[in-house]
DNA sequence: TTGTATGCGTTATCAG
DNA sequence: CTGATAACGCATACAA
């Protein structure tokens, strides 16, 4: 792997390499002739600056690092497009990692992102992340950071979400309206963020129509393959009338385990779920969703993190922002 | 983000960068107490070497870099899985890049992973990509390459890819010894490695159990959305008694075309596909499939591409590696 | 307008 | 056993 470099043209043009640098870089004072040959010289060449270098003396790299907890994920794999869509004609490189729900990758990932002189980051919290002292830090070194999605309020920093807790309250409210009033409502590990905003827009929801809040029609799952037909099976011993299943895998398990059961939606009880999947309208019974707008996240975070970067955030910016969601009532579904 | 370097601590310590470097290198000879020392301050300040500084003087990274056409794909989102099991626990990290489906950005991407100085190349060819030559050219610079999955025979490097054909020759068959005769076949663009192996193992099961071949029943589609319906009804024309889709969206897309034509399965007509989909149980009607082996074509090619960044190719490695697919039939699905 | 020297962080080579 | 120096590829302050 032989690269041409810098040093090679100016060797073949008998310069120096400042001054073919310069011809390169477009910099003041150069010969107009001295610069046509170098650069008509480095395009037969197809010379490319060494990026590595460049790092290393600039301490940048016009790379953000994306770290999210997996990308085998109709949600995080869209987010990562309207990341790239942004970041791409701002003259960025996206890099993408996963932290596999797990604290400790999450941070060497964010370490080797670092170390690799990343100019910012944009994560998505693992689910296995309690503690976010190790972003603060990072943050006090002034390293560019936005969360997205699953966020926390212990880190001061740009936040873009979908707003979890009005589209909470319209599934609930959706629930209530065509008539069910035992809703079950089942999520995730409750120290997420999406998954309090999510129960607070249900709860909420509750409270507005006079219905009382029973724990006991509430499951936390985590993000294991098969951990949902337990807890719908717990949730059916209080007889709901409803599941509401707060993200994409608990709504497919839930869907899944209902059908197992043959316990008939909508005759028997309603689902609708928070979620992201393409294939919503191929389910049987069709399933009414609350859509997550993850372009939109994707493109909104990109950019806050980039106005960072460049330091473009004299005009002040929002703190957290909530990206609309859209609740889908598909035929049949109620 | 100011980090810590090696100069630091040989400044504290009162030692030379050299001392330093030794001693945290584990290199010969170095005074034990002079280690200990230097270790343990490395350790109290939490040194990380600098890879970008590493990278530029071993011309070489420890990352493996991985082209895929769109990472919001089951597939190919399994197989970064299998990739970075194996990359991992070997001591790569993996850069993860999408080609769009675009030649264009699929050279784009490749060049900023080698000038980066990825140590090696896993790459799933992108749908527009007809001309391999670019990579033949990196290939003669010495560049390890492993094609998985839409692979080219004008590259001779390792390539892992499922065993497409005899998993299209088992469908097929499937479809015949169940009684149909008219098999349509719904599948991509004809020039990708996938689509030929497929339709070759089609055509072979076709002639295996003595049915002719028609044109008429086979048709191409592209990954652009709502590409499959006009597709499917073409194919409907023809009065086609299966379908045989050979992708995991055109499945979809062949089942949401016949659901909302109200086209009985498998009454009317029987639907086997080639997905990855985790769906498909909560499909209705339940899809026969030929799975995918996402993980393992993963986990192969990364050993393969590490084999031969690591020079161990001399133990002579299979150059076409095709992992089994397994059919999955589904209770009432024929 | 161009060339020389320096530094980014690290390691290898050579000298002490 | 340890220190000084050079080199990786590039950009820039400074000298000419």
């Amino acid at each position: 792997m032989d690269t041409i470099t810098i040093k090679d043209i100016a060797r073949a043009l008998n310069l120096s390499t400042s001054t073919v640098s310069r011809a390169l870089r477009d910099s003041y004072e150069i010969n107009p002739e001295t610069k046509r040959l170098v650069t008509e010289y480095a395009e037969r060449l197809n010379y490319r600056p060494n990026p590595i270098a460049l790092s290393l003396k600039e301490n940048r790299s016009r790379v953000i690092a994306v770290i999210v907890p997996q990308i085998a994920n109709n949600f995080f794999s869209q987010v990562i497009n309207g990341i790239e869509a942004v970041a791409y004609n701002r003259g960025y490189h996206v890099i993408i990692f996963q932290s596999h729900e797990s604290y400790e990758r999450e941070m060497l990932t964010v370490q080797q992102a670092v170390a690799r002189k990343a100019d910012g980051l944009l994560i998505s919290l693992s689910s296995g992340t309690l503690d976010v002292t190790y972003l603060r830090e990072l943050q006090d070194k002034k390293l560019p950071i936005v969360l997205f999605d699953r966020i926390s309020a212990q880190l001061d920093s740009p936040s873009v979400s979908a707003d979890n807790f009005a589209g909470a309250f319209a599934a609930t409210e959706h629930l209530i309206s065509s008539g069910r009033r035992r809703i079950a409502h089942l999520t995730m590990p409750s120290h997420i963020s999406v998954t309090q905003e999510r129960l607070a827009g249900y709860r909420a929801a509750l409270e507005h129509y006079g219905l009382a809040y029973d724990e006991n029609l509430v499951r936390y799952g985590w993000f294991g393959q098969d951990e949902v037909e337990p807890l719908v099976d717990e949730l059916l011993t209080y007889a709901p009338d409803a599941f509401f299943a707060a993200g994409d895998r608990l709504t497919l398990g839930c869907l899944g385990a209902l059908k197992k059961r043959n316990i008939a939606i909508p005759d028997d009880v309603s689902l609708i779920g928070f979620t992201n999947s393409t294939v919503a309208d191929l389910l049987a019974p069709p399933l009414t969703t609350v859509e997550q707008p993850a372009l939109d996240i994707g493109q909104v975070a990109a950019e806050q993190l980039i106005n960072l970067i460049e330091g473009k955030q004299k005009v002040p910016q929002p703190n957290s922002i909530k990206i609309p969601t859209q609740l889908v009532v598909r035929a049949s579904s109620m």
